[in-house]
Formats: structure tokens, C-alpha cells, sequence
DNA sequence: CGTCTATTTGAATGTACTCAAAAGCGGTGG
DNA sequence: CCACCGCTTTTGAGTACATTCAAATAGACG
């Protein structure tokens, strides 16, 4: 059954039978409730997760109690706390389902023995981290230099799908506004086309 | 010599001897003055770089010609234009010298051979990459979440070689604040402390 | 249906910005 | 050595965008 995941890892390694045997074997399959959680910040337990079907939400909880959406993931994008899988110590984020999910779990120690028994996910690991190391930098600089408006217009172009999905008030988390300050950039932005 | 590029490895992995070898007769020792190049946006020529010696930054350019600073590294820091690096596309980015810098470059195509022959690098670069992640995403919520002073505070806390050695109005851009900003933070932040 | 949460709308506030100009600093050449 | 030039930093005034607080409306879920 596990096409989708297989079919994103050949996109960076190939793997000969038995390495597909023993990963498939390490995988854990888990179904999450919309507003369950995967992992809780402060808890121990931690996974290297893939969605195969759904969505999730990784987010914090600053100084204030105010939550702050970090990361959207939807089908065939890999989540984790990436703190927590490093360092071992307890999560600093979040992790919940945004809508009925259907996920594929690496525990953590298990996690360790697959980078060592095959190395080749070193190399995927790597690959997708790399990805995601110059996609923050890009959101970082557009953070910086784009107002409100232009990074919600990119936020739509770039992710279709989660507008109709998520709720406004997670995807204003994301991009660092009010709840209100989305309602208005939306309803403004769509009358301004007329002189 | 290169004693600080062996002893921040090593914080990792662990070379034999040949590997050792090998490993140094890739590193390209270079100098950068003061406002030198090392990589320009567009340039398809690209490097992984290890700071033995002074300070680079990189920034980008946004559609108006504004310059924002996304990294500083000193030494003991790994510095490079991953999106170059990885897609082998022209450089988004410009990374240039903040003071005379001494580097150990590895060009972009002996890295991937060095990856391939002392596999040992995948998994020292993913393990980097993932450090990067987090730090990015730490920032990513930071910048969301903290006003502009608090911002400043806790750079300063964390770099504080760095308050000395680079132009306020670099820094201020690091932190997406105006030269100006970040002039009046400072002034005012200071004074508040009496009643 | 009724409750709870999300979204919209309004009004007042504030933080950081732009534009403009003065002051400070460093380097260069007469 | 001093005078000048260019760049950075500081300071001031007015402005704009997003926020906060508050309240009304709409939607979702049990």
C-alpha cells in the first residue's frame, strides 16, 4: 500500500529489495482525528512522520500563550520535531491534525538504526533537509521584505489546497498577522481591482 | 593548519587517516578583503565554505534593490549559497566579506565527490543541515512572534562578537528593521531604565 | 436547536516606516 | 596635518500599516 512514500523516496535514492523490506518494516502506520495530536511540546516521545493522506499543523506556544504556526504538511510531505529528534530533549513544538490524517511514523530510535543499517538515508535525509533549509531562507527573506498582502497573495499561489482546508486564523499564524488583519487583506484585496 | 576544521568535524564524525587526507587536499585555502566577493548572485561558480578567520555575510537583493542580510558567519562556521549548491542553478544570493577573511572552500563538484567517497559527509552535512533547520525556524518564529527590540536583545546576546564587528546597518537589515530603527531601539532602550 | 468558535467589521492606538536633514567617522589627497 | 568627501548613524516630523479591544455575525458541531 505504501506507494506514496516509496514513490517520494526513489525521487533522491534507490533502494535494492531488501533495503525496501527492512524500511517498510520500520514503518508505522497511525490514523490522527482532526485537533489530535502527535507530539506535544515538552513530551519525550518523538517520530519522523509522513503524511500519506490529510493534513497537519506544527506550531508553538510563545511567552504569551499565543500559538504560532510553523509548518503546513499535507500529502507527501514529511513533519517532525526536528528540535526534539536531534537533541533527544523534549519537543518545543506542537503537532496536530488539521483534518482526518492517515500518517506513516519512524520512532525515533528505530529513526537512528535505519540512518546506520542503511546509509543511503543519510544522503535522503540530507537532500530533503537541504530543501527545507533554503525554503526557510526564502520565507524568511519574504517575512522581511514583503507586506502583509503580497505574502498572502505568494501563501495561496504556493499552497492552493490549504486555503479551502485550514482554518483563516491558522493560516494568519503562518504568516505572522492577526486574524483580523487577514479578514481585512482579503475583502480589501478583492475590491481594489475596480478604479 | 587547519586545525579548527578537523576539531569542528570531529565534533560528528570520526576520520581515519586517509580520510583525513583526502578531505584536506579538497579544502581551496582563500583571503577575502574587506567587501570582496565570494559568491555573486547569477554566478553559476559555487563553494561549500568554512570560516577559519574573520566574517561574511549574505544577503539577497529584493525587487527594489534593497539589500537583506540573511546570515552572518564567523569562524568555526560553515557558510555556502544552498540553493546554488544544491540545484546547481545561479546563485540566489551574494555572500561577501564583513572583514579580511581567511576560508576553506570546497568546490561544488569535489563536494559531491567527497560525499560520495567518505560517505561519513552525509551524514556530517545532514546533521549540520538539521541544526541550520532548527535555528531558521527558531528564527522564523522569533521574527513572527517578538518586536523589533526584543529581537535586537537577543541577538546581541547571542553574537556578541558580532555587535562590534558589523555595520548597524547590516544588522539592522539581519532583523528586518530600517537603519534608523534600529538607531532609535538602541538609544531608547537604554534610557528606560530609570523611572 | 443551542453553544462554541471563527470570521467580519469598526474605532482607537502604536510601532515601525519614509523622507529629510544634521552630526559623526574614516579614509584620501593636497 | 588638515580639509574634504562619502558613508553611517542619529534625530525629527509626519504617515501608514497592522494591532488591540470590542462587538456583531456567521458557521460548525454536538
Amino acid at each position: 500500500m505504501p506507494e506514496l512514500i516509496l514513490k517520494n523516496i526513489a525521487r533522491h535514492i534507490a533502494l535494492d529489495p531488501e533495503e525496501e523490506a527492512y524500511f517498510l518494516s520500520v514503518l508505522q502506520p497511525r490514523k490522527l482525528r482532526r485537533r489530535q495530536y502527535l507530539v506535544q511540546a515538552g513530551e519525550p516521545c518523538r517520530y519522523e512522520c509522513f503524511v500519506e493522506k490529510g493534513c497537519l499543523r506544527q506550531y508553538f506556544l510563545d511567552d504569551q500563550g499565543q500559538e504560532h504556526v510553523t509548518v503546513f504538511a499535507v500529502e507527501d510531505w514529511w513533519i517532525s520535531d526536528m528540535y526534539g529528534l536531534i537533541t533527544g530533549k523534549p519537543s518545543l513544538t506542537y503537532v496536530d491534525a488539521v483534518e482526518e490524517s492517515e500518517l506513516l511514523l519512524i520512532e525515533q530510535a528505530a529513526f537512528e538504526t535505519l540512518l546506520v543499517r542503511v546509509p543511503k538515508f543519510e544522503r535522503f535525509f540530507r537532500i530533503l533537509l537541504q530543501r527545507a533549509y533554503v525554503a526557510n531562507q526564502v520565507r524568511i527573506i519574504e517575512n522581511l521584505s514583503l507586506p502583509a498582502e503580497e505574502r498572502y497573495r505568494r501563501f495561496v499561489e504556493r499552497h492552493p489546497q490549504l486555503e479551502q482546508r485550514v482554518p483563516q486564523r491558522q493560516i494568519a499564524s503562518y504568516l505572522g498577522i492577526t486574524p483580523e488583519s487577514l479578514s481585512r487583506l482579503r475583502h480589501q484585496g478583492a475590491k481594489g481591482k475596480r478604479p
